[in-house]
Parts: structure tokens; C-alpha cells; sequence
DNA sequence: TCCGATCTATTTTTT
DNA sequence: ATAGATCGGA
């Protein structure tokens, strides 16, 4: 620990070494921006700063997981596990649960992921019987965290003109009623879903003093990494926070800004010199990750956009190999030679398969990946997509799992009460809704107490209900007397869950069996570790309550513990910022792909598609390759792609590309036989083709989201509409034919619904 | 009330 | 492709 300050460069000695007042930090990519966040918590300690008085925030599990590690490897753990070090969400939630009372909520609140916030949104709408066509769940849910993560309350959001303006103009009036239903029933429930977390944080701090100054007498010093993406319900918090002591450090890079879809705003970088005008200002500007050549791309790329702090990334690596190109004709193929590709330079230079990443820009293309590696025999890990906590026999248990810990969780209650099959059906619980809204109670109170709210219901019903609560009981008066994994697998079996699994005798079945014993094992170690760390710590370690507050904040796989270590690594770019691999793959680079179909009408949107691109290049530190794709399924549908814009903005000659450039579709159908368009598809092209009595409609009114149909292409969905007057187009996803973009006044459409 | 067959919306990215 | 919603029959 004495010369630990001797690892670093100049500029990252200075930022580590000031550490009273504000501090901001711009760092480019790749310049040792953790490196400077985990030596200054270091350094902080060296100079006899208590750990507990230090927080530090990370935006991903991941992140805050490797910092962590570093710090840990800095100080040692002893002192290490005693600096609050976690995401804003995880932070902040501890916080609720220790104070949430002074806001009305109990230590025991459950935390809704976005799937279950989009179910009671869901329910919501069918109760007020809104179109879900209109009132698209995605859509309100965005409404809803987006308010949110501005600090806009129901009552606020009601009472904002240019809000209520927007949403009417969108023909969506309703969305503010249901913003404020969602809030109670929330509330109702003693739930908070991610944004709360912030939102409450925030009115714990600006409602209550003395807890305000607690934490501002804990948090002595303040470190944020990533603070680009700060919305500005993070950014008001933080401010509190620091207040007094002003001793705050802030680090991040403008160029690496990708959450503007959740409220991240980069101004609260530009406000710093406002809020804290003593402030220091530190730029790391050499980049220790990558070739001259992938830090020349990156430069290159990130120029085209207007909105940026002027920096300089340079480095003083070698020139390293030009960029790689792969440009295959599906996605299937394109799997196929990411795998080749990767198992050649393996070969070749004798590489573990943990210097290798294959980033993409949505989840949904890891299978094409996947297929290429297995056909290799090339292991790998995959981050994100449809986590493990996220499959339905998991939520099912784990909904049991809530209610027996809240029972006010009406989600968890709708989803466990009739899984397996109780015979308590849909008229059952449409009457205890009924009840349950009339007297603004939650669920479990009325089946708690049929008579009192007037529930009328035959004898044998309310017995079967009856047996429902008792069972809950019973599981809730053992939490305390039982470990977690007992408790758990005991559940798993009396509830019937896991005997409802074993009798469907389906191969998928068995897997789901498999996976709650996956799960049961991982609560098991946990209990396990629970108990090892026990020895004179919180009596509380290791208990189900425990473990589902562990997990509440975990949306993707974040267990890596089991022997994950050498394997090549696919994930999302959005996952894989604050990381680096040797070698990096960046695939589907398509239009419509990346820069994603829905971002492309707006500057910032595209600006931000672009940073996210920065990012990917910036990854890699040897070696970069990038892919595209000339046809890729996509909605269950064959699709006809376009390369993408952002593969231009490369100088040409940093890309190692074969000199024949043949591109687009009539390429494509003149040597479609390797490529394997399904009958189906090809069917409906020919069978929809010109009709005489096909009649269009008056497309004025067109909007995202209508179903339309067109005499050569068929029916489709309308993707986008852009442009004014008689230039005004479309982009319309038909079925069996792929994306289309028209000029409406001369395309007949007809509009569907 | 349950069950199966059929229809339908869904896919951007993360906490 | 796939999960969820919906509807009709048992």
C-alpha cells in the first residue's frame, strides 16, 4: 500500500491526490478512469479516512462488482467491505430500508423490476379499460420513469401544462391518471419500483433534515463514476449529499453518454462548475487501452457529432493491426465466421477465450453468436438478455417467495395465488379487486377479511382462499425460525409449485425443474456464506429475506463465480461499457440495427446511437473487428439489411477490408441460394402481389405503430413516419418482405387498424 | 373454473 | 420465435 500513488501518470496523481473539494474528472475512454476512482478511495484510507465515511457509485452491478475487487485488492478486504460501494439503486435502496418508515414505507418493501411494473401497468389499463393499442404498455411505462427520474409526481405531472399538452397531442390524455393509479397501487402494495428508489431517496433527503445530515455526516466522501449518465433525480440527491462537506468527485466522459433513454443528462456535467464553483477540473486525456489504430477509428467516429466537450484522446501504444471486416450474407454466417475468426487467432497466437468479446446492440442477436461458437466447440458466457431471474418458473417462485416476506405484494400475490391451480379463478379475483380498490386496500387485507369488505362468495371459495393465507402465514412464521434454503425448498414443495413443474413431463418442464433447482442451490450457498460471515455480525445474515433483498437489484446474471473464467464474453455494448477485452467483435452493424431503427429521426437520438458505437470501438485493445450482416432475422422474420452508416464514418484505411465491395439486395437474390429464405416468406411475397380491387387510404393521419397494407408488399406495421408535406415517409416492417421505407405520396397504402 | 387452441403483440439499450 | 392474452368448449 506505501507506493500504491507510483502507478500512476501525472494526471491521474493529481486527480488522486485531490481529494478535499470538488473534484471533476473528464476522462476519455481507456485512460484509467477506475484506476483513478479505486486509488483515491485508497489513498483516502492511507490518510487515515474512515472507509465508512467513503460512498462510491457505479450505474451497473458489474461495475461496482470490479471496483469493488480493485479496492479490495488495494486495501485488503477487512477495510475494504466497509466503504459503501454499490449502484445508486442498490445504495439508495439500503438507505429506504433503514429509513423508508419516515416516508410511510416499511424496512420490508418489495423492489418491482420494470417486467413487474409493466404487468401492473397492464392491469391497470384493462381496469380502465384502455386500448393497450393506444396506451402501449412500453409506452406508458417510459411515460411514467421518465416523470419519475425528473421528480415529476403524479400531482406534478397532472398539474404541468406542457406535459398534459404533450400527451394529449399525442391522442394519450389518460396517462396521467394512470400515472397516478400506478402510484397507488404501488404504494398500496409497499412497493417501489427502480424509479422510486431514486424519487424516495430524494424526498427522504429533502423532507427530513436530521436524516439528511446522518448521511451527510456518514458520507464524508463522495465518489460517482460514470456521471454522464446521471439523471437528474441522481444529480439532486447527490447535491444534498455533498453539501456540506463539498467533498465530491465526479467522473466522466461526455463521449460514453448512452442512458439518455432513461433521463441521463449530460448537463449535470456542464452544471458541476455552477453547483461548485471552488471545483478542480482534471482531464485524462491518454488512452493506456488501445492500438493507435482503434483509438484513430474512435476519434474518427465520435467527430461526427456536434454535441461534445472538446478532448483529445491520444495514446501511446503501438500503431497495432488494422481493423478487421467481416461481411457475411445472414446472420447465421455471420456467426459462423465471428466463430472462425475467433478460433483462428487463437490458434494462432495461442489465446485464452477470455480475450475475446463479441458486443451487439440488442439481445436478441447473442443466438446467432451462440450457434457459431457451439459449432466450434468455442465456450462462452453471455451477459444480459432473458436473465435467469427473469423465466417464468423463476418468477413464480420467487412471487411466493415476496408475498410470504410482504404480503401486501399484490403482484406477487395475483401471480402465486392460482400457480399451480387452486381453483380460485378469474371471477374470484375480479371481486377482490373490486373490493379491494372500493375501500383502498390492498388485496391481502381483503382476503384476510371477506366479510368485512363485503366480498361475497360461495363457501367453498372462501375456503380455498382461506387456505391460501394460512399456508402464507405458515411460510412467513417460519422465515424466522428457518435458514433460507430450508425455507425456500420447503416452499418450492408445499406450495406445489415444484410438483406442478414435475407432472407436466415435458422436456421443457424438466428444464424449468432444473432451473428452480438452480435456484434453491444458489440460496443454499448463499445461506451458506450467510453463516460463515455470521460469526458475530447481523443475526439477520442468511436468512430468505436476506437473500431476496440480494437479488431484488439483479437483472442480469451477475454470478460469475462458477468456473466462467476462460470463456469468450458476449454481451450488449450498453453492458460492456467501463470494460476492455484484447479482442473485440462489433457485429450487426446495420441500419435499422445500429444505429437502432428508432433512434434515427432525431439528432440527439442518433448522436447517442453513435456514442454508443464509440464505446464499443473503445473497448478493444488490440484488435477490433467489425461485422455486417446482409439479411438477419428479425421478428421471427427474414430481413434484407443495409450496412450501417457509422461503418463510413471509419477512415478507410483503417480497415482491413477485401477490396470488392458488393453490397444490397439485388447482390443478395442473385446468389440467395447459400441463403435460406423460409417457403413461408417467399410465399407470402408472391401471394400478396398486386390486387385490382385494392383500394388505399388517405395516409395524413398515419402514425407509428398502424397497421397498414400494400398491394405488392403486403401487411405491415408502421415503424416510423418522418418528414413534412409531400416528402413525408414511412418506414413500414411488412410481414415475409422486411422493412420499407415510402414516400407516401406516391406508395398506396391502405391503414388497417 | 379449467384447459387447450388460436391469436397477438413484442424487441433497444439497464437499474 | 415466443410468451401472454383471449375465447370457446368441457
Amino acid at each position: 500500500m506505501r507506493d500504491i500513488l507510483s502507478d500512476l501518470n501525472k494526471e491521474q496523481l493529481v486527480a488522486v491526490e485531490a481529494t478535499e473539494g470538488p473534484v471533476m474528472v473528464i476522462a476519455g475512454a481507456g485512460s484509467g478512469k477506475t484506476r483513478v476512482l479505486t486509488y483515491r478511495i485508497a489513498n483516502l484510507m492511507r490518510k487515515g479516512i474512515d472507509p465508512f465515511n467513503i460512498l462510491s457509485l457505479t450505474f451497473t452491478n458489474k461495475a461496482a462488482r470490479e471496483m469493488k475487487d480493485r479496492v479490495m485488492q488495494l486495501i485488503g478486504d477487512r477495510e475494504g467491505r466497509n466503504v459503501w460501494m454499490g449502484t445508486f439503486h442498490s445504495i439508495f435502496a439500503k438507505i429506504l430500508r433503514i429509513e423508508g418508515k419516515h416516508l410511510g414505507y416499511p424496512s420490508n418493501f418489495t423492489i418491482y423490476d420494470s417486467d413487474d411494473s409493466k404487468r401492473l401497468i397492464r392491469s391497470i389499463l384493462s381496469e380502465k379499460n384502455l386500448d393497450t393499442k393506444v396506451y402501449s404498455p412500453s409506452y406508458v411505462a417510459s411515460r411514467i420513469s421518465m416523470a419519475k427520474s425528473s421528480l415529476v409526481s403524479p400531482r406534478a405531472y397532472a398539474d404541468n401544462p406542457e406535459i398534459i399538452a404533450a400527451d394529449e397531442s399525442a391522442r394519450k390524455p389518460e396517462i396521467k391518471n394512470i400515472y397516478n393509479t400506478y402510484q397507488n397501487r404501488l404504494r398500496r402494495a409497499d412497493a417501489m419500483d427502480f424509479d422510486d428508489l431514486l424519487f424516495n431517496t430524494y424526498l427522504l433527503f429533502s423532507n427530513f433534515a436530521e436524516v439528511l445530515l446522518k448521511y451527510q455526516r456518514k458520507f464524508k466522501y463522495i465518489m460517482v463514476d460514470e456521471y454522464q449518465d446521471t439523471n437528474h433525480a441522481q444529480y439532486l440527491i447527490l447535491k444534498k449529499l455533498a453539501a456540506n462537506t463539498e467533498n465530491i468527485c465526479v467522473v466522466g466522459d461526455d463521449a460514453q453518454s448512452i442512458y439518455g433513454f432513461r433521463g441521463a443528462n449530460i448537463s449535470n456535467m456542464l452544471n458541476f462548475k455552477h453547483d461548485y464553483s471552488d471545483y478542480h477540473l482534471f482531464k485524462l486525456e491518454q488512452n493506456y487501452r488501445s492500438t493507435k489504430n482503434i483509438v484513430e477509428a474512435a476519434n474518427h467516429v465520435i467527430s461526427y457529432n456536434k454535441d461534445q466537450i472538446k478532448k483529445k484522446v491520444w495514446t501511446g501504444n503501438d500503431q497495432g493491426s488494422l481493423l478487421g471486416f467481416i461481411h457475411a450474407t445472414s446472420d447465421n454466417e455471420e456467426g459462423k465466421m465471428v466463430a472462425d475468426s475467433v478460433f483462428e487467432l487463437k490458434m494462432n497466437n495461442q489465446l485464452p477465450n477470455s480475450d475475446f468479446a463479441i458486443l451487439y446492440r440488442t439481445n436478441a442477436q447473442s443466438r446467432s453468436m451462440e450457434e457459431g461458437l457451439r459449432g466450434k466447440n468455442i465456450p462462452y458466457k453471455i451477459y444480459g438478455g432473458t436473465s435467469f431471474y427473469n423465466r417464468k418458473e423463476i418468477k413464480d417462485l420467487l412471487a411466493y417467495f415476496r408475498l410470504v416476506i410482504n404480503h401486501n405484494d399484490e403482484d406477487s400475490l395475483q401471480r402465486s395465488i392460482n400457480t399451480p391451480a387452486r381453483g380460485i379463478g378469474k371471477t374470484t379475483m375480479e371481486k377482490i379487486v373490486v373490493a379491494a380498490d372500493e375501500h383502498d386496500v390492498n388485496m391481502w387485507e381483503v382476503i384476510t377479511n371477506l366479510a368485512k369488505y363485503g366480498v361475497n362468495l360461495n363457501s367453498g371459495t372462501t375456503a380455498k382462499l382461506m387456505n391460501f393465507s394460512t399456508m402464507i402465514k405458515s411460510f412467513a412464521a417460519e422465515m424466522k425460525k428457518k435458514e433460507a434454503y430450508d425455507l425456500a425448498r420447503h416452499i418450492a414443495i408445499s406450495s406445489g409449485l415444484l410438483k406442478m413443474f414435475r407432472d407436466e413431463d415435458t422436456p421443457e418442464a424438466v428444464s424449468r425443474v432444473e432451473n428452480i433447482e438452480e435456484l434453491l442451490n444458489g440460496i443454499k450457498q448463499f445461506s451458506e456464506k450467510g453463516a460463515e460471515e455470521n460469526e458475530g455480525d447481523l443475526e439477520l445474515q442468511g436468512t430468505l429475506e436476506e437473500f431476496m433483498q440480494d437479488i431484488a437489484l439483479l437483472t442480469n446474471q451477475d454470478n460469475e463465480d462458477e468456473e466462467d473464467k476462460d470463456k469468450v464474453t458476449l454481451m450488449t455494448i450498453h453492458s460492456a461499457k467501463g470494460l476492455e477485452f484484447p479482442y473485440v467483435y462489433v457485429v450487426g452493424l446495420e441500419e435499422n440495427l445500429f444505429p437502432s431503427i428508432q433512434s434515427i429521426s432525431t439528432r440527439t437520438e442518433l448522436e447517442e446511437e453513435r456514442r454508443l458505437f464509440y464505446v464499443a470501438i473503445t473497448r478493444a485493445e488490440k484488435h477490433l473487428t467489425l461485422c455486417y450482416a446482409e439479411s438477419r432475422f428479425r421478428w421471427g422474420q427474414f430481413t434484407i439489411t443495409e450496412p450501417s452508416r457509422f461503418l463510413d464514418e471509419i477512415d478507410e484505411s483503417l480497415i482491413d477490408r477485401p477490396k470488392k465491395v458488393s453490397m444490397g439486395a439485388k447482390d443478395l437474390f442473385g446468389s440467395s441460394t447459400k441463403t435460406k429464405v423460409p417457403k413461408r416468406n417467399l410465399k407470402s411475397i408472391n401471394t400478396s402481389s398486386s390486387d385490382p380491387s385494392f383500394e388505399s387510404s388517405d395516409t395524413g393521419g398515419l402514425q407509428t405503430g398502424m397497421k397498414v397494407e400494400h398491394p405488392k408488399f403486403g401487411k405491415g406495421k408502421v415503424m416510423a413516419v418522418e418528414g413534412n408535406g409531400p416528402n413525408k415517409k414511412a418506414t413500414v416492417f411488412f410481414n415475409g418482405v422486411g422493412q420499407k421505407s415510402l414516400l407516401l405520396r406516391f406508395a398506396k397504402l391502405k391503414i388497417i387498424v
